[in-house]
DNA sequence: GTGAGTTAGTTCCGAATTGGAACTAGTTAG
DNA sequence: CTAACTAGTTCCAATTCGGAACTAACTCAC
């Protein structure tokens, strides 16, 4: 497997962890709360949460002694798959809308607009699309 | 289920869909090119595609006739995940690097660099990252 | 100091999904 | 006539998942 993107998703390529890194983001953190806003079995969370803090994505942060409680926290990998769940919040919002729109409007804090995330490169900052970019490097294997 | 990325993901939310889904950015098209690249089984396989074919993210287009035989090819549907597949190969460069280095580079036609794709505000321009956005509405239900 | 509540899990079981290998079907090439 | 090519389908055993109940370590109210 040298190919990044199945590097990447032999580590959060499954339905609930990337529901519980999007949680993550909107500073969900105890167990309690990714569970009843997931509505996923409190069996495969933990096994969800035991596998990111692994990866290093997440850490347990201990935030009460008596009895020892710990809370999840995203660490700088896991911050760094912030594009990942924007792109997915971005799609979602284009082609899965039903009647009530879209639910989640992102505000940029620094310009204070709502923002449409958009990707480009970070040479001559032009948006990207499939057919812009040239792949310089090896047919990547599963 | 009315958050964006929860809706995203009941359609693409799967190891092998989004595989299949990178080599489709990469220009693969037919089912033994598909079988073979990934090692995915014949079975899953079939079932993917047609989930992604019926999700409108992929079309069935007939390549020859006698026997009939049809390609898969990215809908504009599906080549909108493009900053999907490519936030999670520049994750992947960054956080799950071995000793042979990123696999795959991307250069950028345009402006003929090797390019770090990078999510930006469409208004500003400007990169953002998890403590640069506001959500601005409700809470999304899994 | 007993009973209910809170938080973070673990255990158990039946149901669904997956992986692996073999098999089918239509057609062309030798 | 036989083998090869392409795109699947079928079958079975093994793994994973979903749902519900149970455990553990405390705190607080009465």
């Amino acid at each position: 497997m040298q190919c990044s993107v199945a590097r990447t998703l032999s580590v959060i390529g499954d339905r609930w962890t990337l529901l519980v890194l999007r949680d993550a983001f909107l500073r969900t953190r105890r167990f309690e709360d990714f569970q009843r806003q997931l509505g996923v079995t409190r069996h495969l969370l933990a096994d969800r949460l035991r596998k990111l803090v692994d990866a290093g994505i997440l850490e347990k942060v201990r935030y009460q002694e008596k009895p020892a409680r710990y809370e999840y926290r995203l660490t700088e990998k896991g911050r760094d798959l912030h594009p990942v769940i924007v792109s997915l919040l971005r799609w979602g919002d284009r082609w899965m809308v039903d009647d009530a729109g879209p639910p989640l409007t992102l505000l940029h804090r620094q310009c204070g607009h709502a923002m449409q995330p958009t990707l480009v490169c970070d040479h001559c900052r032009e948006p990207v699309g499939p057919r812009d970019v040239a792949p310089a490097g090896a047919l990547p294997r599963a």
